[in-house]
DNA sequence: CCAGACGTTGTT
DNA sequence: GTCTGG
DNA sequence: CCAGACGTTGTT
DNA sequence: GTCTGG
């Protein structure tokens, strides 16, 4: 991963879900995409509910000069988490659930490249598990952004791409979100790949692989050509 | 992650 | 192929 | 000590 | 800001 994800539930299905309020500014998307502003939802000493607001996708760590950096961030990896730099203070004091219903991964072989889309066999919604930083831009402003924590691969993806996106189960939300929770090593004790069996797959069409495509097109299943098929073409 | 561009001048 | 931008 | 990095993915 | 490499 993780360059892409889907978020096509109605807000009140999500609100729902994550026991959260709908935000009036969630639309349907279908592709996701780094550099964007997407939805999260957190949870600070300040505002000890959950809440949803919006961040750019692309962590740029508060020291940093060059927000460019950003687009090298999209991911964290889970493996060494805990000593990376830009990340440490993030997983103590700055954990946020960015919710999705569906990820792409492209598998690779050849030079070609098939996306396909991973979801929950039963549709829900669910959350990746995310960190979130506070960078102030050269006019004073402070800009808020997240990233995706990674891991290995489970059954159902590991032949399409050698990482997935961690995925919180429900139950442990609460423990992600509490801001005064910070003994790490039962966080990272979460970042492990998601039970296969409860997920599905299948393939899209390559229109997603352009972020300007952000359409139902893009969940759209596409069926591999049948043998059948092939052989029909040419009798 | 993918898409799209992919230069020249002048030089401690 | 490699780098940048989104 | 200072300078420089601080990240991930994938390599047709 | 903090760590690593030289």
């Amino acid at each position: 991963m993780c360059g892409r994800y889907r978020l096509t539930r109605k807000k009140e299905i999500l609100a729902e879900h994550f026991g959260i309020e709908p935000p009036d500014n969630w639309q349907p998307r279908y592709n996701v995409a780094p550099g964007q502003e997407v939805p999260v939802i957190r949870q600070d000493a300040e505002q000890p509910r959950r809440y949803g607001s919006n961040m750019k996708w692309g962590l740029i760590p508060f020291w940093s000069k060059d927000p460019n950096i950003g687009f090298k961030m999209i991911n964290a990896r889970s493996e060494g988490i805990t000593e990376r730099a830009a990340f440490k203070e993030a997983l103590k004091k700055r954990r946020c659930l960015i919710p999705a219903d569906g990820f792409y991964e492209w598998q690779k072989s050849g030079n070609k490249k098939r996306p396909f889309c991973f979801t929950m066999s039963d549709e829900s919604p669910f959350a990746f598990a995310g960190l979130w930083e506070r960078w102030k831009n050269p006019e004073g402003q402070w800009i808020e952004t997240c990233s995706i924590i990674t891991t290995t691969p489970n059954k159902l993806t590991e032949d399409v791409h050698d990482r997935m996106p961690v995925i919180l189960h429900p139950d442990d939300y609460d423990l992600w979100l509490d801001p005064g929770f910070q003994k790490t090593e039962d966080l990272v004790a979460l970042l492990k790949p998601y039970d296969p069996e409860a997920m599905s797959r299948y393939e899209v069409s390559d229109r997603v692989n352009a972020v300007k495509n952000d359409d139902p097109e893009c969940v759209a299943p596409v069926q591999p050509e049948p043998p059948e098929a092939q052989a029909t073409l040419f009798g």
